[in-house]
DNA sequence: CATGATCGCGGGTATATACCCGTTTCTGAT
DNA sequence: ATCAGAAACGGGTATATACCCGCGATCATG
């Protein structure tokens, strides 16, 4: 039947473009849209492990251990220990938080340009859409 | 406002969670949804030049000359050369064929299931969201 | 309290993806 | 025919992502 669109590769696709939209209005601040959301996701949870933030990102563990390195090494966030000396439990930087905050305005342009250009109600459709999936 | 759900994270997690759909049900045959799918595109333009799948599946042109090079050494695929010397031309080989075959069944069995999870409504309002983004 | 099972991580390996740069090949204007 | 510019590619580098394996820490049970 439609052997033209296969869903995957249209959400991938998708997913590549939108990402490169939040990474264009965040390179100012010399992080992408990946680095941007988990550091969101590591002040939410703060302090958080590694096992639990992949549990909260839907992500292997190791990716999130590699994210986390990078973040690490751009000084935005601290890799320490917890009482459980296995956890790497994650922080967030005076830096870091200085990017979140640098960022949000970035990033709300993005969002609100997308949703604009949707309109209201097929950007509730998206958001359903995607869950249901 | 909506801080909590980024549209770029949704989609990129919708991405990878669909799939992974369809990379199990490929995996018997030992490729991955991009790699079907990018199989399915050079079968479609055969002989094509990296430039033009690239052009074709909005990837970068780099990556498509590395992905092919994963299919290549799959033996799916054979790089060969044009009229113009600094074209690489890529033809489907009767491997290839036959994973393409038998991999048909397998696709159209995730492909009928995600739509029958959604419906015919809103696959097709899921299929207009992803092409107006 | 000792020990086997479990948990949390790091690192190896492989693919996916993009950007940039250098090399080879073509083309078009002179 | 020549030569500047453009086109096509390969490879370097970096991040993203997942799976697997092994190691050290913790926990539960006898």
């Amino acid at each position: 039947m439609s052997t033209t669109s296969c869903h995957c590769i249209l959400l991938r696709r998708a997913s590549r473009k939108v990402s490169s939209y939040y990474d264009e209005a965040l390179a100012p601040l010399g992080v992408n849209i990946g680095q941007f959301s988990l550091l969101r996701n590591i002040r939410k949870l703060e302090p958080v492990s590694l096992t639990e933030l992949a549990h909260r990102v839907e992500l292997d563990r190791s990716t999130v251990g590699r994210n986390a390195k990078v973040l690490e090494r751009m000084r935005l966030i601290a890799i320490g220990h917890g009482d459980d000396q296995r956890e790497a439990m994650l922080t967030i930087t005076p830096r870091g938080h200085e990017i979140l905050d640098q960022g949000a305005p970035l990033w709300d342009g993005v969002q609100d340009q997308i949703e604009a250009r949707l309109g209201p109600e097929k950007t509730e459709q998206l958001r359903e859409l995607l869950a249901a999936l």
